[in-house]
Parts: structure tokens; sequence; C-alpha cells
DNA sequence: CAGATCATGTAACTGGTTACATGATTCA
DNA sequence: TGAATCATGTAACCAGTTACATGATCTG
């Protein structure tokens, strides 16, 4: 259990609530501000695991009628774990910033044509900060929270934003200098 | 050839000169803005590839004594294929931020131990971006280069250290803000 | 002569992705 | 009745990691 794996981030999920496979393939598929994308195989196994490690318990909820729902909880052994695991020094971050590998050689292309990826670049950071923005806006904190725990929520679902905002704005300003240059291109 | 992958991140490299796998693997080594660890299993097969695919050349030097050195070039096919690839719009950014999943439950445990694990990340944070610094200091841009290329380059180069930097302003704004909540702890 | 660095490669594994497969329920 | 959503799972694949394996050269 070392590395940030998906159990890690399952565990926390369960300390607020039970859920299901299919809630917390969900919240992955919902998050931005967590690197996975909930896919099927990756969540449905984590807790297959989870379960035979003893840190979730399940409940098979409407067994004859309607899709049946497997419910996990956090188990004792599975909270102590969970509180061992915050506890730890959290990794270093590490960016994937694919716009970079585009800059290395971007000297092969004319200035226009670097402009205009930028721009497109740009132009998709700015639609995908505003579906962010409008998801944000309609999702509620886990109600009957405490103060600090809202506060948490809170910072978690807003630092991919501002990091989107950021890359906007470092695109501008590359833009800006790249048309300073003498040779720069005006349109 | 879609996504980011580490053939296009070698072709960019090979456009400013001619490059061993070794060279290579130096460079992703040395790089925090590049999304490649540099392994050898990675750089040495993609460059079998990209010879494969007629996209490089290979010159091997001091076939008898010394460690063999195959050399690597760009060809024409290579330069063009960089070319286009460069010009398609780059993929969004992504953020892996591992501290988020320890906070998503961090209220399970007592708001000092939650500050003293933040504390011990933005030391390492710290620690990290000093190490960057000091690596940036000492590169040098490629001589000889255009204006255009030493700005990209430059840019390329302190992205990553930027990105550290406001981590750890945040790191420190939300110490302090847990700080402040009721039952917030002084030391 | 020992240890770092140069240099190339392979093997085994992990984590993550997409796509496939199935089937019930709800709602327009 | 047909599409969207709820719900669980599997198969095939891909990218990336660590560790293994080998051997020469350079430096203290």
């Amino acid at each position: 259990m070392t590395g940030v794996d998906i159990a890690f981030a399952i565990l926390a999920f369960l300390a607020a609530e039970p859920l299901s496979g299919y809630d917390l393939k969900k919240r992955f598929v919902e998050s931005e501000s967590l690197p996975w994308s909930g896919n099927n195989n990756q969540v449905y196994r984590a807790l297959v695991d989870l379960h035979r490690a003893g840190l979730a318990s399940v409940e098979v909820q409407n067994p004859h009628e309607g899709p049946s729902r497997k419910v996990y909880a956090l188990t004792e052994a599975g909270r102590a774990a969970l509180r061992a695991r915050i506890r730890e020094e959290p990794e270093l971050p590490s960016y994937r910033l694919p716009v970079l590998v585009h800059l290395l050689a971007a000297d092969l292309l004319p200035p226009a044509e670097v402009d205009a990826m930028l721009g497109a670049y740009g132009e998709s950071l700015r639609l995908k900060r505003l579906a962010l923005e409008e998801l944000q806006r309609r999702a509620r904190p886990p109600e009957g929270a405490s103060d600090r725990r809202n506060l948490l929520w809170r910072r978690i679902a807003e630092r991919p934003l501002a990091l989107i905002a950021a890359e906007e704005r470092w695109v501008r300003e590359l833009r800006r200098e790249l048309a300073s240059l003498p040779g720069g291109e005006p349109a």
C-alpha cells in the first residue's frame, strides 16, 4: 500500500459514507482533482481487494429486484489503515504538461503557426475551466460536515481550477512575449 | 502516434542535435518539465521504433574501441512528422496531486497531525524547488540558438519551478486557514 | 584497484486505459 | 419502444517503472 493508489482514495471516500462501486466510479469521473478516470476495471477490482484485506465490509442491497448494489463500508481496520496513510507525508506533485513538448522544438514552425497552436490550447483551457466552474457551482459540500471538513473539500475542489487558471495566464503571457520578439507575428 | 508519447519528445530533442540513447535518457532524467523518467526500456525501444519508421537515422560510432554509441539524427520524414505534431493542439495538462487524497479524509486526524503532515510536505516541496533552481542555474541554453528558441527553452525550464512554488504557497495558505479554525492548533 | 560514468539492452511487473458484455429500471 | 441511467463485471492492451545484465573507460 505505497504510492498513490486508488484504494487509498476509495478508503477516503468511504470514510464519509458507505458507497457502491458505481457511486465511487462517479466520484472519480466527476472529480478533476483526483488522478483516476474511474474506469470499472480499477474500481471494482480495488473494492474486491479492500474487502479481502478486511478494510471494507460489503452489504448487498436489492438481491431480488432491481440491479443489485454492493454497498461497501469502512471497517475499523480500514479506518485505522486510512488514518495511518493520511499521516504519511504525501508524494510530491507531478505535472503532465504536453504543451511543453510542443514548445521544445517549436522554432521549426513559423511564429504564426505556433501562435495559432497556443491560441487553440488557451481556448481549450478556458472551456475546461468554465465546465469545471459550472461543475463546482452545482456541487454542494457534504451536508452536516464540520467547518474543517467543509474547508478541506472546498480547497480540494478548487485546486485544479486554480492550476488551470494559472496555465491560461501562462499561455497568454508566453504568446505576448513571442509576439514581441523581432519577427513575432501580429496577425 | 497520438497522445503524448516519448517518441514525440525524442523527435523534438533530435531536432536540435543528433543524440544517442544515453544522451536522451539523461535529458529526460534531468528535466522536471517532461513527464518521463527516462528509463532505458522506453528510450531505447522508442529509438528502434523511430528508426524502423524512417523518422530517424542511426550512425554507430567507435565500433571497435570504447563503448559503441548509436547516434540518432532526424531524417527529413522525421522533421516533417515533428512539425505536423507540433502544429496539433496540445493535450490539456493533468495534475497529479497526491496531497489532495490525504486531505480528502483528513478530519479523521487531530489538527496537529494534519498540520505536521502538511508541514513535512511543504518542506519537501521547498527542497525540491531548491534542487531545481540549482539545476536550472547551472544549465545554460543551447548555444547559438535564436532569441525565439532561447525564450522557449527558458519558459519550458521554469514552468515546473513556478508550479512547485505555487504549491508551496497553497500549502502555507491552507495551514494558516486550518489553524485559524476554532480548535485549530497553535503548536 | 575501486568506484563513477558511459553505454546498450532485456525481463517482469504495475497501473491505467478502452472496449466489451450483460441486464434491469426509469422516463420521455 | 427506445434512450438514458443504474449497476456489475471481464478482456486486451499500453505506457511506464524497477530491476537485471553486461561491459568498457575514466578518475582518484
